[in-house]
DNA sequence: CACCTTTTCTATCGATCGCTATAAAATTGG
DNA sequence: CCAATTTTATAGCGATCGATAGAAAAGGTG
């Protein structure tokens, strides 16, 4: 036997409810979702929401994670799987425009325009951090390639690494604007034009 | 004589008073800024602001206005002043983390980033066309520069223009995480290296 | 002085915010 | 069947939202 499941069973899909949750937050950002516009998308009660998934914050937090992991893993993805930290900037690049503005999903990142507008210091600092986090892993990625003698010695890694995500961001917040992936595709084209 | 002024004087300075607010939306946003911030910031009742201002929105609206001239024109003044597009564009890279990064006044672009979280579709929309309305702008020096030789024909100048301020918009984030203006300094100077 | 106009202060308004107390409904274990 | 346990729906908590009514205060004008 798996568990004892004793008392009543909960009546809606605990992993559907979190989806619909992440597509909320990503559309709309942290502070702006109210907890009843939750309720109303993922179609259960308030005191069901609480108990499976503790407070709006908490919830908030899990769909980061989620996100993270589900949608927003392409940039992980590119830094593990490509050889050189250029050909990483390349296929972020590349695959960006398409993953900003898909259909049936918002356009743009929840990490990105999650903590829009949000009075938390908590979420905006847990953000900064994932954004920080990223321009870590392409800093660390480009230190090994110039250590390697695939990157002149003389470029700022930090700073490189910086403006790949600066610029990933004003894409995903272009697409929020409504820009389409075409002209995505040709903006991300040229972002990448800057790598040495 | 200049006016009747008849009635009960303003206790405030308008002027003063609008740019309190300025910097108030400017660290903010929209939303997340309330009617009772502003009254406390501005040392002023509700009914006095009211008066004086319309209701939230057209404060916003009016502070946009004014913040676009005094502080954010230094794109249209890059655009105005230099010869070529490159050389607005290397302008505008050059000054943005110094404006972005001032002592005693918020990071980042009120333009960028008023309209984060907002449900009002009206706000979303006007911060969205004055977004647009400056790449419109570095599109069309660019193309001005092609007609004259200056710069390649076969170069998208939409694009180019889309990624410019997609660029700078990034810079502004960043800056908005507490990103140092030496950092962005670098940053800048690399995003310059996309351009043809 | 009285009169008119405008701004000020005080005290709210209805709506919505995140959140929860309470009790009925639905399941398992005995 | 009867407890025990968990989730459900209903209703409402205090706080805050943007915005305003009403009266007092402060000026010019006669």
């Amino acid at each position: 036997m798996v568990t004892a499941a004793r008392g009543r069973p909960r009546s809606f899909d605990r992993d559907a409810a979190l989806d619909k949750a992440i597509r909320l937050f990503w559309r709309r950002g942290y502070e702006t979702t109210s907890v009843r516009d939750l309720t109303e998308e993922l179609g259960i009660g308030a005191p069901s929401l609480y108990s499976a998934f503790g407070d709006k914050q908490q919830l908030f937090m899990e769909a980061l994670r989620v996100y993270d992991e589900r949608y927003g893993g392409f940039i992980d993805r590119a830094l593990a799987d490509e050889p050189t930290a250029k050909r990483a900037a390349a296929r972020v690049f590349a695959e960006a425009p398409e993953r900003y503005t898909r259909c049936n999903l918002p356009a743009g990142c929840l990490i990105v325009s999650g903590d829009a507008g949000t009075t938390s210091t908590e979420i905006a600092e847990h953000l900064r951090r994932m954004r920080d986090s990223k321009v870590d892993a392409f800093a660390a990625k480009i230190r090994t390639d110039i250590a390697a003698g695939r990157l002149p010695a003389d470029i700022d890694p930090r700073a490189l690494g910086r403006y790949t995500m600066a610029a990933l961001n004003g894409i995903a917040q272009a697409a929020r604007d409504g820009v389409t992936r075409a002209e995505l595709d040709r903006v991300a084209e040229i972002a990448l034009h800057a790598w040495p």
